[in-house]
DNA sequence: TTGAAAGCGCTAACAG
DNA sequence: CTGTTAGCGCTTTCAA
């Protein structure tokens, strides 16, 4: 109103200049951003968003932790992204309690946010699951039952390492990973018994430990696995963390790698390197990991049709913390 | 209005019911609500922020990354606090880039943030600054030249390393770390100075390599020192990011630590004690600083009057990869 | 091409 | 204690 008063028009014709509408006269649109900018304006969102009820302005990103590698990369690429667009990202951590999880996504709906990326606690609540129908939401590293897509890592290079090590000799693997309860737990538990049945070896016969999230580092798994009588001669871990407790607990086992046991771990090939002998990692693309899951929430709001999946390939990252089992076992 | 229609009562005393007005009949009030959440009600933040100027329901975090330990942990618990307030946290990502940084101010602006937790980047604009200046500001883990309180580590841990190193007869002590033109570069760089002159050691002696944020990762520099015919016998590193690949310059180096190098890192212990010998750390406490980023901005928000500097007292975490310098030397 | 005016969904005086 | 009503700052018909 301001603007239009000093400026002789009306509030309507600032409007339509400030959002480049072309029905308004060139030299007089340029004349009222000019204006705008040397005052200082900035349009307030809300009023916008009040107003115009369809906006792309903020959307919400619902994750259970943020302090770790897996997800603050692609919290950055979202928010990065996103930001291009003119879009506000709020960033909200679960911290895995489907009770906290409800209360921010309606935090979120009452900012009615264009839409969601969230990788879903473990026991999402039926209220969840409600209002997540009536709203563009994209499912990322975890998934829960919703009809979403997700973007997710396919996990298929633990699977590959089982095999290798399979190939190299090892008969008594160990598997360390998250729990079922996780859709990504469960993903992980599958690719590593396909890797052991694809050579030859039963699934069953693994010795698999797995963790709910964030209750236990897996330093008691690994200690439990390493002092068995038949200890396993190679161990695979299946989370980030989990990886770094575990990988630590080898150490202090004083089992040396990869004479004594061999060791595969999740996560960033970079911060694994700092082992001696560099472990060998399954890692996935983070930065990719977040690209594809921005784009799948811009055309989820843009109102595309319903979207696949993404299945990103995770690679295994050979360090030196693989060899034949010890000539004993 | 529907509901006040649905209940034949007023909109004003759905508002009064819903906001916890105590000036409406208990039993009507506990109605009111029930009702509304039958109908799965959820009020719209957007006419709430218009209608009542002033709310907390909205602040920006601006950070230069967060896929990197320092700002993870801070915007995860910064988050995490913020929300119990009903308080939603817009993470924004300027890159370094201050012309981003400017342009998401003002988009944070733009939403009547209630006030802003900043890590300003490193040539921050005089439009930022004049944006800065109406608005509840935080400064963290680096700072800009503007009045607003912050939060900081002390860093003089990495003074007591170079003492330290200084004490077990090193003479030649080489330190990279970020540019003088963050201002943790410059304290780091003073923190490094003040401990070898508290051990008697010309801080002009020291071989100092300062590098730009995210230009370079320390290896080239890490590979230049360690080449010298001078090369030092012990190495401090005064940044996260850049520890990580000057732990991997040294290890591909040949060097033994801490038979020839002794080495000290900043960032998280956990993550370094994957080095054999564990690496010697210095380390802050994030969630905490965090927390204290988080009061102290509510507490500007609040109208608090003009509060002082956060410094955190940062840790020498001692490893094994400090020792005596190699008896040639 | 421009203006007048009616909302968007809520809160907050101001009356009663 | 409750209702009426006037905005909050925009966008968007509908006319001109």
């Amino acid at each position: 109103m301001d603007l239009a008063r000093e400026l002789g028009v009306s509030t309507a014709t600032v409007s339509r200049a400030l959002n480049g509408s072309s029905r308004v006269r060139p030299e007089l649109a340029h004349r009222i951003r000019e204006h705008a900018r040397d005052r200082g304006y900035i349009a307030n969102r809300h009023a916008r968003a009040l107003s115009s009820n369809s906006s792309r302005a903020f959307v919400g990103f619902v994750i259970p932790y943020v302090d770790t590698p897996a997800y603050s990369a692609v919290a950055a690429q979202c928010a990065r992204l996103l930001s291009a667009d003119g879009t506000q990202m709020i960033l909200t951590i679960t911290e895995n309690d489907p009770r906290r999880e409800l209360d921010q996504l309606r935090d979120l709906v009452a900012t009615r946010v264009a839409g969601v990326v969230l990788s879903p606690s473990t026991g999402i609540l039926p209220g969840t699951r409600e209002l997540l129908q009536d709203l563009p939401v994209v499912q990322f590293h975890r998934g829960c039952g919703i009809d979403a897509p997700g973007v997710f890592s396919d996990d298929a290079a633990l699977g590959d390492a089982v095999t290798r090590l399979a190939d190299l000799g090892h008969r008594r693997i160990g598997y360390i990973g998250p729990s079922r309860s996780i859709s990504n737990g469960a993903r992980r538990l599958a690719a590593v018994r396909d890797g052991a049945a694809a050579a030859g070896l039963d699934p069953d016969a693994l010795a698999v430990r797995l963790l709910e999230p964030a209750t236990d580092h897996g330093a008691g798994a690994a200690r439990e696995l390493l002092h068995r009588a038949d200890r396993p001669t190679a161990l695979v871990v299946g989370g980030g963390t989990l990886s770094l407790s575990v990988a630590r607990e080898v150490r202090s086992s004083g089992l040396r790698v990869p004479g004594d046991l061999s060791l595969v771990v999740y996560g960033d090939p970079a911060w694994f390197a700092l082992h001696d002998p560099p472990l060998t990692v399954v890692s996935v693309d983070y930065p990719e990991l977040a690209r594809r899951a921005a784009r799948l929430l811009v055309g989820r709001i843009g109102g595309d049709g319903p979207a696949d999946d993404v299945l990103l390939t995770s690679e295994l990252h050979p360090g030196g913390s693989t060899g034949p089992p010890p000539p004993g076992a």
